[in-house]
RNA sequence: GUGUCCGUAGCUCAGCUGGAUAGAGCAACGGCCUUCUAAGCCGUGGGUCGGGGGUUCGAAUCCCUUCGGGCACACCA
């Protein structure tokens, strides 16, 4: 369905042609004068210039033109060369009907569907999430989900933490605590047990201990250092352990993330890389790309636009091992392998950002990637607590997530037991729903690139930009839409009428704009404007609802009419509200 | 030091591919429930868009400069 600018425009521009203008002028947008108009073309300024003449003869001559329009009306030339526009009532009333009929609701899908990939999540195994990693998840979960609501084919990959030192200390330490078990025994020829020989909240408190153990003994980091070449060389004991130690902590993860609404394609890891990175380096040191600099092994990737020097990318250490840059290489021949993507989104934090200008330069320039392969760096800003320093937690540790989770849903809890009477059961699930909303608009809403706040008391608040208080917009028409079923009401099939007033004209007018938001989203990755977009139509709609009775109207037509504005609005609230990654209660 | 991002109301943020009077929310103050969820709605006050130049008919938006802050700058991930 073509967007609701999209066919102004184009009236617009057969006026400007029609009164001998160039209709590359014809640009229309929406008005930032609610009170004179609803949209606005400011073509005729621009055009002043090349046809020497004054904005406002421009202006009129168009407005002339457009006199006959069946879908502007009382269109108006203001100096010094505006042209306001209106859109008349039933032109307004059939755009929402037909986007009533579709199960798109008017959006249409993307004409050449591209494979993305959107890595995102990046949780490090045997670690608990905190909430570094929150913004990804939530970031990334929104981004997968309005791509491929734009029609294209996208593929989530949690991209694993799974390789480096830290496996090293695990099994050291492990080695330390039972090295009666037969991972350790080099000799051993026979199977390896079924089940690990740990659990999730033992190898949580496992990697911490090594940890700093090896920062206090250097011969313990150097014993890990050694564990982590042998596992990296395929000793088999230690392969199994790290089967284990991931088996362990992926599902882990797993159920972390479900109670986030969080969902990968793909639960590939660091691990899954290393196997393409020998024939990687092999390759471009053939090309003559790779050379040594100081023992190491770089690839330079300046350019000549660079305003600043670029350090160029390190392949392997002077040791001979890899690095991260190297696994992040290795990834993308091993995607580009599997899956061919014509995209690969990362959402990583910002500070990031060198890093992926060295791997994306350096994988373009030994052409690991298709020429026409985009890689995006979609960079997030630090979440922080309210006094503007990085979120921690009162004792100045970090903050592990499900405790974050479980201190919004507490708040959450006493909201709803305070505003309705609800059994005690109902009221959890309601408080879990509604706080996950709460985190997650509040992290959405924010740009993705800039820092922000996380304050408990603002998110979960019902009053202002918050997920609560969208949720609540979307309850209050469920239950009016439930009532009327249960008074026998049905209005399927019914049209929406021309507005009556200003409040529903305003809701309208924000609901044909559901095609275009969703578009500008997708294109921007800005999950953002879909925030910025529901908040406008619960306002709108609760200023609506306030004045307008809807279950007592007496015409039975417009009584059915407003119910289908009630249910698009509905629908629109909804599907934005699933891209974002949550859901609305039944009631609250 | 170099680069980069940011600086908008007391607070948290929109707006930034130039357009008319810079918008919300919170906080403050004042109203609205015998009627569809008051977790709502209505109203009042609150701004040198960090400062200074420039481009333009027009600048929060583009350019330059300056001040203030965040972050990053090859053998960690």
């Amino acid at each position: 369905m073509k967007k609701i600018l999209e066919i102004i425009t184009e009236e617009i521009a057969a006026a400007f042609k029609a009164a001998g203008y160039d209709e590359k002028y014809a640009k229309v947008t929406l008005s930032n004068r609610p009170d004179l108009c609803e949209y606005q073309c400011n073509g005729a300024m621009a055009a002043a210039k090349e046809y020497h003449k004054a904005p406002i003869q421009i202006a009129e001559g168009v407005v002339k033109a457009l006199i006959d329009s069946k879908i502007l009306l009382d269109v108006q030339a203001v100096t010094p060369g505006f042209i306001n526009l209106k859109v008349s009532a039933d032109f307004l009333s059939e755009y929402l009907n037909k986007m009533s009929e579709d199960n798109r609701l008017g959006y249409e899908k993307a004409k050449a569907p591209k494979t993305m990939m959107i890595d995102y999540g990046g949780p490090n195994v045997a670690k608990p999430l905190h909430v570094g990693h929150l913004r990804s998840a939530i970031i990334g979960e929104s981004v997968k989900r309005i791509a491929r609501f734009a029609g294209h084919h996208v593929i989530g990959d949690v991209h694993l933490g799974d390789w480096g030192l830290q496996m090293g200390l695990i099994i050291l330490e492990l080695k330390g605590r039972k090295p009666e078990l037969p991972y350790f025994d080099p000799d051993y020829q026979g199977a390896y047990p079924e089940e690990a020989p740990f659990t999730i909240a033992e190898l949580e408190e496992i990697y911490p201990t090594a940890s700093a153990k090896s920062k206090k003994e250097e011969a313990y980091k150097e014993a890990a250092m050694q564990a982590t070449f042998e596992l990296q060389q395929g000793r088999a004991g230690y392969q199994a352990l790290l089967k284990h130690i991931l088996q362990v902590s992926v599902s882990d993860l797993k159920k972390n993330y479900k109670k986030l609404q969080v969902d990968f394609d793909l639960w590939k890891g660091e691990s899954d890389a290393q196997p393409y990175i020998p024939e990687m380096v092999e390759a471009m040191k053939e090309k003559g790309l790779a050379y040594e600099s100081e023992g190491a092994l770089v690839v330079d990737i300046k350019e000549e636009s660079d305003t600043k020097e670029i350090p160029p990318c390190m392949l392997l250490k002077s040791d001979g091992a890899s690095l991260y840059t190297t696994t992040d290489l290795a990834t993308i021949v091993e995607r580009m392998k599997l899956y061919h993507p014509d995209e690969i989104v990362y959402v990583v934090d910002k500070r990031q950002e060198m890093h992926f200008i060295q791997v994306f330069r350096c994988a373009r320039k030994c052409g690991l990637v298709e020429p026409d392969t985009k890689l995006t760096f979609l960079g997030f800003g630090t979440m922080n607590g309210k006094d503007g320093r990085p979120f921690k937690t009162r004792e100045g540790g970090v903050m592990r997530l499900e405790y974050l989770l479980s201190d919004i849903n507490e708040e959450m809890l006493k909201k709803v037991k305070n505003s309705r009477p609800m059994a005690e059961e109902e009221a959890v699930d309601v408080a879990k729903v509604v706080g996950l909303s709460a985190v997650k608009y509040g992290d959405l809403s924010n740009q993705a690139s800039k820092d922000y706040i996380f304050d408990v008391d603002r998110f979960t608040s019902s009053e202002g930009n918050t997920g609560p208080y969208i949720l609540y917009t979307i309850v209050r028409i469920k239950s009016i839409l439930k009532k009327y079923e249960e008074t026998g009401g049905c209005a399927d099939g019914a049209l929406i009428r021309a507005f009556e007033n200003e409040n529903e004209k305003a809701l309208m007018l924000l609901l044909t704009r559901f095609n275009s938001v969703m578009e500008t989203a997708y294109e921007e990755l800005a999950p953002h404007k879909v925030c910025a977009y529901i908040y406008e139509i619960a306002n709108a709609f609760n200023k609506f609802y306030h004045e307008t009775t809807i279950l007592g109207t007496e015409d039975e037509t417009l009584k059915k009419s407003r119910i289908q504005l009630l249910v698009l609005s509905k629908r629109v609230l909804e599907t934005c509200i699933e891209l974002l990654g949550f859901e609305a209660p039944e009631r609250m």
